[in-house]
DNA sequence: ACATCAGATTGGTCCTTATTGGTTCGGATT
DNA sequence: AATCCGAACCAATAAGGACCAATCTGATGT
């Protein structure tokens, strides 16, 4: 069941993406949308209630209702095509929490093992190299809160990371000072875990992946 | 001899394999099944009502009834070893944060979903079934932040939550004072998605899950 | 050139009617 | 005697249209 708030996401995205929408352009009034999706205006007006609340149009008597400059949201995706902003937000949520219960539970060889894969990274020329090795340290860290069912979850979230468009995205943002900058991020949560500090961990692991997410996404 | 119950069963599973039933399609009203069954009306009703504590649809004066996503087929799954004090940790990493962004981006039909799922969990008696209402409500919440790779992992922890172990822990722990307590502090977590306070929903929630794991695994 | 005003346009509101799940009650069936 | 069926009725929701007020357009008059 398509939703009359989905179809005209829909349609806005695509005129945005043919450039016969961008912001500040007026879009068609309430009662030329019923008859172009042949659905009540009540539903319409729903719909659109619903995108002015989220800021993507603003309404005005007598005027029209138009678009801003906000972002258009994606719509709901499906498993199989995640999107890297859906995986970055994933992340985001996740790690942070997780880095700090693995600060609390590692045992030494789980720090002995991130250790590994930390100074491996550190050590890497070429971006694949290093990519894989950054890989690793994350599930590593995730591994160090011994718990099988949240593994299970991580990996799910990696099979996504490990589509196609997010390899190509990677590549294309890729620069050896930015790997550099990354190994040094990667040395304060690995150092936050062996120091048993569960606060930092969070927070070292936040910073870090909100400058992923900045270069892989674009600064917000 | 088939019950009214059964043929109705059969009718949704063959129209959800065909494709043409999706969670969230309206199905025939109660008039249209008398025809179409011929059974009285109070059959039909008898037969909805049994679906409907099953989770499997959503009835709504004045609209009509609708399929839940209950019937959805689980891809993932999670290992039959994991053990509710592993779930509960994950539960209280994940939730919280996901109830944070819920509180921002969720639309008005989420909550209204949400709210639906709260207001039949307080009016329910019986344990089995407010255990059941829990279950949407959580996962409606989780639905509001509009991340399909979030829902992918949320479901497979919930493929964990209905493991054998759980569902006799739940049932052991049990009383209607505990339901009550529950469902006010499901409230609480309602409110602030309501008031778009991802603070305050991130909170409540994080304190009804301690208390869920508190009373499940006895307190630490 | 400027001000003014009538008419059309458009988002917002209200009201009536139709649809639909929930409820009640008299009568039939077992 | 108990249960079930059928029908009418109730309350919530949606649909469709009429109407309102803000705004724009353009013609008119000075």
């Amino acid at each position: 069941m398509t939703t009359v708030e989905g179809s005209l996401r829909a349609l806005l995205q695509e005129g945005v993406q043919r450039g016969t929408l961008g912001p500040g352009t007026k879009l068609p009034t309430e009662r030329a949308l019923v008859e172009r999706l042949t659905v009540p205006r009540s539903a319409i007006r729903r719909a659109l209630e619903i995108l002015e609340r989220e800021g993507m149009v603003v309404r005005q008597v007598g005027r029209g209702t138009f678009l801003t400059d906000a972002v258009l949201p994606l719509a709901d995706t499906a498993p199989a095509d995640t999107s890297p902003a859906e995986i970055m937000q994933v992340r985001l949520l996740i790690e942070p929490p997780v880095s700090a219960l693995a600060a609390r539970v590692a045992t030494q060889a789980d720090l002995e093992h991130i250790g590994h894969f930390l100074d491996r990274g550190g050590r890497s020329e070429e971006h694949q190299e290093f990519e894989t090795w950054d890989t690793h340290l994350h599930r590593a860290i995730a591994q160090a809160g011994h718990n099988g069912l949240l593994m299970n979850m991580f990996d799910v979230m990696n099979t996504a990371r490990a589509l196609p468009v997010w390899g190509s995205l990677k590549r294309r943002t890729s620069t050896p000072e930015r790997m550099r900058c990354y190994h040094s991020e990667h040395t304060t949560i690995v150092e936050a875990l062996r120091d048993r500090d569960p606060e930092g961990a969070r927070d070292a692991m936040r910073t870090h992946l909100e400058h992923v997410s900045d270069n892989l996404l674009g600064r917000h």
